[in-house]
RNA sequence: GGUGAGGUGGCUGAGUGGUCGAAAGCAGCGCUUUGCUAAAGCGCCGUACCCUUUAAAGGUACCGAGGGUUCGAAUCCCUCCCUCACCGCCA
């Protein structure tokens, strides 16, 4: 959420900023400088005629303390109350359209996001390693896992409908050894602390981290019990915090959690992609950070080459991009994302998306620190994927993919696994 | 699911219709005094919004949330949420 003074006193740099994001978010701050005008001469309305009441009603207090006859007194504020209360609606209806309002509004990018209209535009940051060479044509690994029975989509959705699968045997041991693997790395080499969190979520804590109230139709919900399925560990992690005020010396905080994260995937239905790569459950682990203002850019460099890191162990050939203006998610001021290099696919796959929301997140939960003057700022706060785990299995398979169609694992994933190889 | 207790400022905790934004203590900040690493005294010390703005000063609201009663609600009534305890059920 931005910030209503930001608007109101920059309101020409903040449509500048929102035009950049391409779309039409920026063509409401007209409608909220309004919004917020009524809100405001409403209010001063209503406060001058509270005060009214409230010192006449001091003053019956100590009339009838000392005996005296106040019924006339009492008949001039009863004949406030009428005003009052039309006031009083006035000030909760602008209130509210302004809070509607500016929670459908996206974030300013960050001034070094690069500018362009869509994904084309991302300009390449860094890469690592090379593409495989192969003596033979590297099969998808749809076709790998059939042959080595790692996972079954017909059988998944018998149970579950399309798009949902079923890992069994080796697939299943090395989801769990890729788990494994990643939380070890970042806990104990990058310092984030485990959690491991509930997967349902109240409405409330999707309008902190911004998936509602304008995405609503991704989620999966429970109607009985107004909750919903997480569709990122970021939802229940970030917000692990929200409504606090949290010390400084805490800051930054880093989390590391496995999820499974679930997605309705809305609108992409039947759009062609094959086994494993995108999916309505799927696990994933996700990193999150609270920061100070003062610190969050830098947390961002080091969150991504965190991320990047389980790459470069794993041996996997990857690209980091950046998200330009038009292509930046709606609560980001500045996104990364590592794409590894699937030969199966013959492309790359976004595994990861490291993003820093600014104070945007933390104005939504009301996530506060004290500063060291004591003052109450709010917090930034940064999540990336640390990382998917389909995609990552995707690319892990087709890599290390032998002529004879089974699939050396890498050094470090073989005790996790179990034994060096599958098939 | 049932019964009971409870939700007050950074924390502890008083306050059952009027001058209560709220006692007291702790923590924090400032000053003074003494001075072997600490104590004593005094003062300050919630948040949001509105108005104004260099600043200051003012105003309103907020005692879990939302309604209601009343001239007036932290205090009375209703609904909901959460916490704790016990019982029931259950992996």
């Amino acid at each position: 959420m931005l910030d209503i003074r930001l608007i109101r006193e920059h309101s020409e740099q903040v449509i500048a900023r929102l035009a950049a994001r391409g779309g039409e978010a920026h063509l409401r701050i007209h409608d909220i400088l309004d919004c917020d005008k009524e809100r405001r001469a409403t209010e001063t309305k209503l406060q001058h005629l509270q005060a009214d009441r409230k010192r006449i009603s001091k003053e019956i207090g100590m009339r009838k303390a000392k005996g005296e006859d106040t019924s006339n007194v009492e008949a001039e504020v009863r004949a406030l109350g009428e005003e009052l209360t039309r006031l009083n609606e006035m000030s909760a209806h602008w209130d509210e359209r302004q809070k509607d309002l500016l929670l459908q509004l996206p974030n300013l990018p960050h001034e070094g996001c690069p500018v362009g209209a869509d994904a084309e535009a991302n300009p390449e940051i860094r890469n690592w390693g090379t593409r495989p060479s192969f003596s033979f044509t590297p099969k998808s690994h749809v076709e790998l896992g059939e042959k080595l029975g790692l996972f079954d989509f017909e059988r998944a959705a018998k149970i579950s409908g399309s798009a949902f699968v079923c890992f069994k045997g080796a697939g299943a041991r090395l989801e769990r050894a890729l788990l494994n693997f990643l939380l070890d790395l970042h806990t104990r080499d990058h310092g984030y602390t485990e959690v491991s969190t509930p997967f349902v979520v109240r409405p409330e804590a999707l309008v902190g981290t911004s998936q509602l109230p304008k995405f609503e139709e991704q989620l999966y919900r429970c109607d009985r019990d107004e909750l919903y399925l997480a569709p990122t560990a970021e939802v229940p992690v970030t917000n692990l915090h929200r409504e606090e005020i949290v010390a400084l010396e805490e800051l930054p905080i880093r989390y590391a959690a496995y999820t499974p994260c679930f997605r309705r995937e809305a609108g992409s239905a039947g759009l062609g992609t094959r086994g494993l790569i995108r999916m309505h459950q799927f696990d994933k682990v996700e990193l999150v950070k609270i920061t100070t203002p003062e610190t969050s850019a830098q947390e961002l460099e080091a969150l991504t080459q965190d991320a990047e890191r389980v790459l470069q162990i794993l041996g996997l050939h990857y690209r980091t991009i950046e998200l330009c203006t038009g292509d930046i998610g709606f609560g980001s001021t500045r996104t990364y994302d590592i794409e590894v290099w699937a030969p199966g696919q013959d492309g790359y796959l976004e595994v990861s998306s490291c993003s820093s929301f600014g104070d945007f997140q933390a104005r939504r939960m009301n996530l506060r620190f004290k500063d060291q003057d004591g003052k109450n700022r709010f917090c930034h706060t940064l999540n990336g994927s640390g990382t998917a785990l389909p995609r990552l299995m995707v690319a892990l398979l087709e890599t290390y993919q032998q002529a004879d169609g089974t699939v050396l694992l890498p050094k470090i994933l073989q005790p996790y696994f179990g034994a060096e190889r599958i098939g």
